[in-house]
RNA sequence: GCGCCCGUAGCUCAGCAGGAUAGAGCAUCGGAUUUCUAAUCCGAGGGUCGCAGGUUCGAAUCCUGCCGGGCGCGCCA
């Protein structure tokens, strides 16, 4: 047992100090325990936690709320950590803990390597599948939200102590690699090759592409490469890993930039021949059935339409391909979930595929994450209209702007170091941008929103490090060899008390935003501790503070930090040390 | 036609395992820097939470219908 499970947090303390008055005051009372829980107040005025049971209580027991809420709180233990408990409203339980209780939370936390969040994913496994582009089309703005949600997820595991196998499943298989080929062998440029490789083959597979539209010759030529290179083709086969190679280059350069890396990479090309097993496997399960000369699963039980796993031509599909994932998954890393992160427009296709592996009896649980899509504001951006903003260009514009403030800022710093920041800030406000919105909603890019480095962003829980970072330093200056650890912290002001109750909240944070998987719900409160934090730095002194009270804010400013700087990092954000 | 999602301040969005007076950022206006980094802070204005019903002591949140928008729906991935 690591340190950080023995504290029992203030909220898990008060929910267990409620509990046993409920069964004291109502032991006719079945209700279970999971339903009382206390919550951080609504409104400060109100106190530092509320609890709204009573209320529900009142519906069960068939009686007045208020008054449960009164019998409930007159039955509840003395205890010296608790200053104020009492009944408002309805029967909202309205409770203010003691400034030591919190302050004694806090030292708990700062002795803590792990900020007293429990490891509670320790001996599971999870399989993150994301990213996952298209080989031989470059990343454009539409990629990054699978990246970087994904990213985030994975880091969140791994904190909370799972055992993460993160896999980037590459679209590197597929039809229309024979349209790729023939692009290739007609209307290479080698210059343009050379000079950006995954846009000259999207420019090749596009030409390719127009020209089977017109001319069915051409579209039987591209079936005949395909089919030689799935039989192993020794010439195409090398064309294909070329292409392979040539794109790998280019994400990994975006994932060096990104500080993304994954465990696994493993293409849909890496299953190709566990494809046909997995249609035996239905077919001997009696639940691919012959449709239109196709082996397809029907899943009118399910409510959702037919699921195709084997083209009348005899080839197979992205479902029969992820079928074949999930298997393999399921026997090399005995995993209990996989999670998938994709935009909006394959949730059908997950449903059946989870449909399916369910009738087949696997066990491990399917998560689909989605997101909407990203759109500009003129409209869905495509290839056809030329409207698409490279992801490598985006990543330039922020490092670029970030330069110039840091730059405008910092002109003292050397050169290489502004660079340094201008990268982690230009590139966490992009992360930023996608990971505090809900990512259900649709986004409309704008280059003002992604870049934004001022308010609700990145840069400013960034800034927050840094000046605590320059007031710690100027306290090792002034009062150098002194511990402000030999100082207790001490709460005193409301704003103090403010950030207290953010702090300890930093756990649940973390939890909810991996158990809804929704890494917006960190950054949320992320942002909402930096606030407090800005606020108390503008408005109370520290180092001009008498002694004592100035050690118990030094120690504040470096919990924040610590919390603030754990938090980015989950979130895959970098934080210079100095802006 | 069927299915999934979205609709909250001028703009971009939080909040949606029901709770007290609906919150941020941007923009606008007004203040704060001899003092710990002004990428900051303090304050002001700005809302029929798409519309209409329903459930409930209580609905932005749950249910139904409608309107508007996005996406998907047998051989692409």
């Amino acid at each position: 047992m690591t340190p950080s499970e023995k504290i029992v947090n203030i909220e898990e303390k008060l929910n267990n100090w409620l509990r046993e008055a409920l069964v004291r005051a109502f032991p006719e009372s079945t209700a279970d325990a999971d339903t009382i829980a206390v919550t951080p107040a609504t409104d400060e005025q109100f106190g530092d936690y509320q609890c709204n049971a009573a209320m529900g209580l009142a519906r069960v027991l068939k009686t007045n709320p208020r008054q449960i809420a009164t019998q409930w709180v007159d039955a509840v233990e003395p205890a010296d950590w608790v200053e104020q408990i009492d009944v408002a409203g309805p029967g909202f339980i309205n409770i203010r803990v003691a400034a030591a209780a919190l302050a004694d939370g806090l030292m708990a936390m700062d002795e803590d390597a792990r900020l007293c969040t429990p490891e509670t994913g320790r001996d599971r496994t999870v399989i993150l599948d994301y990213s996952s582009p298209n080989v031989a089309k470059p990343m454009h703005i539409g990629h990054i939200r699978s990246t970087v949600i994904g990213c985030a997820l994975d880091r969140l595991h791994r904190f909370l102590g799972f055992r993460v196998i993160a896999d980037n499943h590459l679209g590197d298989w597929g039809t229309q690699f024979g349209l790729l080929i023939m692009g290739y062998r007609h209307f290479l440029d080698e210059t343009r090759l050379r000079e950006q490789p995954v846009e000259e083959l999207e420019r090749l597979y596009v030409k390719s592409y127009e020209r089977s539209r017109e001319d069915p010759d051409w579209l039987d030529a591209a079936r005949r490469e395909l089919v030689k290179l799935q039989q192993g083709d020794a010439d195409n086969r090398a064309l294909w890993q070329s292409f392979v190679d040539l794109s790998m280059r280019e994400f990994n350069r975006i994932y060096d930039r990104l500080g993304v890396s994954f465990d696994v990479v493993r293409g849909e090309s890496y299953y190709r021949d566990q494809l046909a097993a997995v249609v035996q496997l239905l077919q001997a399960q009696g639940l691919a059935e012959e449709s239109e000369g196709a082996q397809v699963v029907r899943l009118d039980d399910e409510g959702i339409p037919l699921c195709i796993v084997q083209k009348s031509d005899g080839g197979f599909n992205y479902a029969t391909s992820d079928l074949a994932t999930i298997k393999q998954r399921m026997e090399e890393f005995d995993t209990e979930q996989i999670i998938y992160v994709t935009d909006e427009r394959q949730q059908l296709h997950f449903k059946q595929c989870f449909a399916i592996a369910r009738k087949l009896g696997w066990t491990a649980q399917l998560v689909h994450v989605w997101f909407g899509l990203m759109r500009l504001p003129e409209g869905t951006f495509s290839t056809r209209e030329g409207n698409v903003i490279k992801l490598e260009r985006l990543l330039d514009e922020a490092e670029e702007r970030a330069l110039r403030l840091v730059q405008a800022s910092s002109p003292e710093m050397d050169a290489a170091d502004q660079r340094a920041v201008a990268r982690a800030v230009g590139i966490g406000a992009i992360k930023y941008a996608d990971l505090s919105q809900n990512p259900q909603s649709m986004i409309t890019f704008t280059w003002d929103k992604a870049l934004a480095m001022d308010g609700n962003s990145a840069p400013y829980l960034q800034y927050a490090c840094a000046r605590i970072a320059s007031v710690q330093d100027k306290y090792q200056a002034r009062y150098s060899g002194q511990d402000c650890r030999a100082y207790p912290i001490e709460l005193t002001e409301v704003v103090e008390r403010r950030l207290a109750l953010r702090l300890l909240r930093f756990p649940s944070a973390v939890n909810r935003a991996t158990a809804l998987l929704r890494p917006s719900v960190l950054a949320d409160y992320l942002y909402e501790l930096a606030q407090t934090y800005s606020s108390f730095y503008q408005n109370v002194p520290f180092l001009k503070a008498p002694e004592g009270v100035r050690e118990s804010r030094i120690r504040l400013c470096g919990l924040v930090a610590r919390v603030l700087r754990q938090g980015l990092d989950l979130l895959g954000i970098e934080t210079p040390g100095r802006i």
